[in-house]
DNA sequence: AATACACTTGAATAATTGTTAAAACGTTCT
DNA sequence: AGAACGTTTTAACAATTATTCAAGTGTATT
């Protein structure tokens, strides 16, 4: 590390890493979309939803991943928990990619 | 996989996800800000630049993942390589992120 | 209280990524 | 041609992440 300046963006740096490793991964970015859409949905409607197979643990394995690192947030309501984005400003990276053009 | 429709956006979701994971790393992301800043650079120089220690040879590995995956171009000019972002958008996604308050 | 339902957890394994160090390559300079 | 410089490549290993399956938890229903 060179100095107290660029100790700061090296967490910030680290911070947006762990974000885009979080939802790097075809699943994840489905599930983001979906709950762009529907704002809150079960585990087993997203899993329904979803565009793959997903067995119902490896959708929880997905949505604790995602809560775990603040990206989502759960409520509990009787049987079921309902998963939605925390901060839907996220969804943006969605536009922000769809505009890029590599080759 | 579903049908047509979801077919498509099936492709969609694993490109946007391949692209995402490419760029999810702290040295990747500085590499990225750096050649934000100044739209092209050689690869000794990142490696000064960067806010970390880096070998020359662990740079060459990271800019040619990112080249592989169509983020980055190059252009040898003598002894140097000289890489730059292939699409500028992509920058916008430190805005995005930036922007969103996760916990 | 027993069953069913919705979801989570844990552990074991597979697959992918990251890192390192050494050797190789191409260009320039002498 | 030989040395030096900047970069790439390879291969080996370490570390992380993804996937599966079985068992576990909590809530509702009978």
């Amino acid at each position: 590390m060179k100095n107290t300046k660029t100790n700061i963006s090296a967490k910030r740096l680290e911070q947006v890493a762990k974000i885009l490793k979080t939802i790097a991964h075809p699943v994840k970015l489905d599930i983001l979309e979906l709950l762009g859409e529907h704002n809150s949905l079960s585990v087993s409607s997203l899993c329904e939803m979803v565009d793959s197979d997903c067995e119902i643990s490896m959708m929880s394995h997905h949505l604790a991943k995602m809560k775990d690192n603040g990206i989502l947030v759960s409520a509990k309501e009787g049987k079921q928990v309902y998963y939605s984005i925390a901060d839907r400003n996220l969804l943006k990276i969605f536009n922000c990619i769809d505009n890029c053009n590599f080759e």
